[in-house]
DNA sequence: AAGTTTGTACAGTTTTTTCTGTACGAACTG
DNA sequence: CAGTTCGTACAGAAAAAACTGTACAAACTT
């Protein structure tokens, strides 16, 4: 095998692995890989370099990208003279890191405190209904239990991601010498 | 609409945002509702009572329960008398929380830094490699850069799992009093 | 203004995942 | 030990997601 040969194969290796784990976190295995190639790949890239190296559509190639830019794993940049649309793979792992979960806990946390309010509200005047049994009131007020706990853990969740956004995370969980292990 | 209906109302809307949550989180839409029927549900419930109150089949339940069991999010509880199993829903949900992202986190660590070191070892071997030409090896030093950058953030990732399974997160980011916002 | 180039919307195909029914082994019951 | 109940493996059907090619609009070039 040849050198360039080698060097190929040890880049698609730990591609491969990297594209797992994005797996794992709900990318579909092309747009793991496509983030690998461009994370290994020095110089921003272009749709049609893309569609090169994965050997797949230029179609896919803009959805995908499209979808690591929302996810701030990859991001456009600007280069005089280029006509092209050029993206690179976001250098700063914790920051990759820090955003990716920031922007997953809020989704949640928007999400699901609008509905716990809105659910809170309705078993709230459904206590004031008469037609209610003493058993169906007590689920009722159980129900408001769980929610309040509810509440208190996205309210926690949002300091959390306070946390992660800030950079105070580091503070707490500082990031570790280069020669430390 | 009578009392009864408005809770189950009220009930099924929450379950539907907590499903929708679960979904982000890489669960099949069903898994999500089951847990959110779980979560509802205040004694522990066998795979009957979940078929029949997800409308689905009862191998979907064994297989989903097993499902979020992996995940921690639900666990088994025996109960004397009853030969069916018995499952319910994590009631911490602080600890399901911290659970579920030690798991990926650690999944994650362990995936890649087998493969880093690998693909480390690897390349530090092409170096020795006399048919390199010069901008290969350039490339193979870049390359073993990121991957040193790379052990870097496994090594705090590591940390911040630590700190979530030992529960010190909490002394960072405390949980808040029941009445604060 | 006509001609290129570039990125994306959309419809249709392929692949993957989810879900069900059947079948069967293990654990319990009488 | 024969009969019952329970959970799950497995194969196939149904549903969802990923991927591609065509077509077109916007931006650029001459």
């Amino acid at each position: 095998m040849s050198s360039s040969e080698k060097l190929e194969q040890a880049r698609r290796h730990y591609i491969e692995s990297l594209a797992e784990t994005m797996e794992m976190y709900g990318l579909s295995p092309s747009m793991g890989r496509l983030f690998g190639i461009m994370f290994f790949h020095d110089e921003p890239m272009t749709l049609d370099e893309m569609r090169k190296l994965t050997g797949m559509s230029k179609t896919s190639m803009s959805t995908g990208v499209r979808a690591l830019s929302r996810l701030k794993l990859v991001h456009k940049k600007w280069q005089k003279g280029v006509r092209k649309d050029l993206y690179e793979a976001e250098h700063d792992q914790f920051r990759s890191f820090v955003d990716f979960f920031s922007q997953l806990w809020e989704k949640e946390i928007e999400l699901n405190q609008k509905n716990l309010t809105k659910t809170e509200r309705n078993l709230k005047s459904l206590l004031q209904d008469p037609e209610l049994t003493p058993e169906e009131r007590d689920q009722v007020e159980e129900d408001l239990e769980k929610l309040k706990r509810a509440r208190r853990y996205y309210t926690w969740l949002d300091h959390l991601v306070d946390a992660f956004e800030s950079g105070d995370i580091f503070k707490y969980v500082p990031i570790p010498d280069e020669e430390a292990d």
